[in-house]
DNA sequence: CTTCCATTTCAATGACTCTTGAAATACAAT
DNA sequence: ATTGTATTTCAAGAGTCATTGAAATGGAAG
């Protein structure tokens, strides 16, 4: 995970369609959903939901993949917990007190 | 932290000069560094970094003080590891591969 | 082969974000 | 008082992003 990588990651993650989807999609685990199941379960529209996935997909925190007419998205659970590293540690200098509040939620 | 909090934060980590910001204000520590300071460590002018460090002040993952004529901003450690524990408590399920990925950063 | 279904692509529109430089504010020092 | 320094605010412009509905793609079923 590099700069580049992690700006898209967080821009995926700055708009609340894309943030329900990538939940749906971690709650759904490695079998995925397909798009129109995660079109419906965050309300939106085929387009919109497509446009959307595709985001997340070109950020890296989730893929695709083809089967008959449906296209089932996965999370991506490495990247996306590559991503929380990469922010740990090299935007918050693996700094003691953030990785405590995050880790054990002791009172932040 | 609530969703639109953090839609708020990762909105404001989705730009490379105050992700830099981020970063220069968690290695300072506690005693923060005034606004100026971190306009030259991250190569903007002036008004450039008033603008993303409002930004970064709105969505709570830094803050300021004023002292004379110099404004010295802090990160907010608490907030910052509050909002990786949102992430990986709400949007990831607790996702056990998620958390080892980013705790123990074990090959991924 | 025609119709249906799932999904993506496209074009248009409106909204938001970022950058720039100039002006304004506010305090300190001479 | 005047000058200088630190920072913010403002307005304009370019660029990017989100939403909508319609059209296109591609596979499945009758």
């Amino acid at each position: 995970m590099d700069e580049e990588q992690a700006l898209s990651a967080f821009a995926s993650l700055s708009n609340a369609t894309r943030l329900r989807m990538l939940k749906e999609l971690v709650a759904a685990g490695a079998d995925g959903r397909c798009a129109g199941d995660i079109a419906e379960a965050v309300g939106a529209s085929p387009s919109r939901a497509s446009f959307h996935l595709t985001c997340l997909a070109k950020a890296g925190l989730i893929s695709s993949s083809q089967s008959a007419r449906e296209v089932t998205y996965r999370a991506e659970f490495d990247k996306i917990g590559a991503l929380v590293r990469y922010f740990l540690d090299d935007c918050c200098s693996a700094d003691a007190q953030i990785r405590a509040c995050c880790v054990d939620g002791n009172g932040c």
